[in-house]
Parts: C-alpha cells; structure tokens; sequence
DNA sequence: GTATACTCTACTATGTTAGTAGAGATAGTC
DNA sequence: GACTATCTCTACTAACATAGTAGAGTATAC
C-alpha cells in the first residue's frame, strides 16, 4: 500500500475531528491550521469524506464538521481505503481472482496475499478512538514537558 | 507498498533464471516469452538486475543471462526495493526520522511502521530458492493434469 | 441582507509508469 | 573478416496519478 497526502490528510482530519468528539463543529479553516494542510485541498477531502459517512457537516455560519459515528467505530483501514483505494501491493491480489494456471504469477501471489492480509489486520484493528487516545497522551507530554 | 509492473517483471524474471539455475544462459527473448513481458521493457529492467548485481550476462552469439548468486541468497524483499524502492507505506517512515512532536503524524506513524515490518518479515524472508521449489511442483501439477 | 462557511466543478503543474525506438558494442560462426 | 545474434545504452512518448489552485454557487445565523 503507499499512503498518498490526500490519504494523510484524511487520517488527520478525521485524528482532529475524533479529538472534539461530543463538542461543537469545527470549521475548515481550524481543521486546516490544527493538521497543517491547504485548506482548499482539505475542503476536497473532507466533501469525499463526508460522502464515505464519516463526518457531517452544517453550513452557514457556525458551520463546520463533526464526525459521523463514534471514533470507536471507525479504523483507519476504512478511511484509507476510502480515499486511497485497495490496500493490496498488486492489481491480481486487488481483484482477487481465484486462479489463473500462470506459474509466475501464482507463486507471487501467496505473498502479496500475505502482506494484504498482515497490513490488513493492523489499519483494521486501530479504531479512531485509540488513536484518539494515544494523541491526548502525547498532548499531555508535550504540555508538561515545556 | 505498491508493486509495479517492472518490479512484477523482475521478480518473474529473476523466478525464471532460478528455476535454470546452474543450466546455461538464457536470451532475452527467451525470457521474455516465458514470463510475457515486452521484450524492450524486460531489457531495462535486466540491465538494471545486473547493475544490482542480481544477473550476470554473455554478449553476442549464444549470449544470454543467468542468476548472478545462488537462489538461496536472493529475497523478493531485496529485488522489489531495489527495482521499485522502499516498501514502507508513507515518507516519513520511509525516511525513518525518530521525533516529530506534532502529534498527528506520530500516533499514525506506529501504525505505518508496524505496517512496514510486518511487510519485511515477509518479503525479506522469501528466497527464490523457495519459490523455485513451489513453481516446480506448480509445474508438475499442470503437467499431470493434462 | 450580509457575512460566514460549506459545496461543487474545472483547471494546471509535476511526476510516475509503461512502454517504444534506434543506434552501438561484443562475441561466436562461416 | 564479414555476418549475425545478442546484449547495452540513451532518448523519447502517451497516459495516468498526484497535489494542488481558482472561482462561482449555496445555505444559515444574526
């Protein structure tokens, strides 16, 4: 899989919006300061994200984003799938398909079908609200720290 | 990580020369039919193979190429960073820079790492030697199924 | 009704990918 | 020594993906 920066933002907005969860909306412009994106990239990204069903909006003034569902419902496997596309390291693995009487391709296939299946077992079992979690840790050390 | 078509060529190329390992040279156009790669695209990616040392090469009249070391000694892992670069899913990772303090990159760069190595304990951990034996016994059953 | 903020479509610059083309160098064979 | 098969090397190109930018349009709070 290669993580593209439209896919980097999204796991961050989506990381900032999982932070204010149960608050208020948040306006692009804070959600473009607070991850360091262009802002007018990020609009494009969160339109994509919000059809995906994973955050709402409200227009107008006072307007903003807010997430859709609960940080513990959503992982990053989802979300990067959704804006990155397949995860899998080759097209024959992406499709799936079953059998193909080509030796070469065969043999390789076992072990795409094994870096799929490892990297999907990671970014499938890190929910928002973890992640959510270890970045208010990380917060609070940095706090501290100065 | 994302294998492209060259990478896909050379690792079935390099699969190729394993399974004639200690035989003679084989042509390009042999190659080529075998594995069904372009014959002037699987030209650069062996030129390539070679400046990695992974091939070795006979000029002229009953030229050809041959693996350069044992199958044994050869990974998927070391051909596919050397023909399509680093495996590890986003360029900070890539890099591997240790501290970041910002905080979005940080919790989500633990997931790309793990992604990173559980990829390497893969590929890095799969000769040709292996694959030559599985495409043998692929081979037989097809021959046996005729 | 006006300012603020989301929505939507179109455009662009840059880089990567997957080739193709063709001239050149080398080594066997007659 | 000419001929031919084969590897070597550089340059070019078409198509697509990526990372934005631009600007007009729409909804909502006050």
């Amino acid at each position: 899989m290669r993580v593209t920066y439209r896919g980097d933002y999204a796991l961050k907005v989506v990381l900032a919006l999982a932070l204010n969860y149960g608050k208020d909306v948040v306006t692009i412009h804070e959600l473009a300061k607070r991850i360091d994106a262009p802002i007018k990239f990020l609009e494009q990204v969160l339109l994509d994200l919000k059809k995906g069903g994973f955050v709402e909006s409200r227009r107008g003034k006072m307007g903003g984003y807010r997430l859709a569902r609960p940080p513990g419902n959503i992982t990053v496997g989802q979300v990067i799938r959704f804006i990155d596309g397949p995860t899998e390291p080759i097209s024959c693995v992406r499709n799936g398909y079953s059998s193909c009487g080509d030796m070469y391709k065969c043999v390789f296939r076992k072990v795409w079908q094994d870096v799929a299946k490892t990297t999907s077992d990671i970014i499938d079992n890190v929910t928002f609200e973890a992640l959510a979690f270890e970045a208010d840790s990380e917060q609070e050390v940095l706090v501290y720290s100065i």
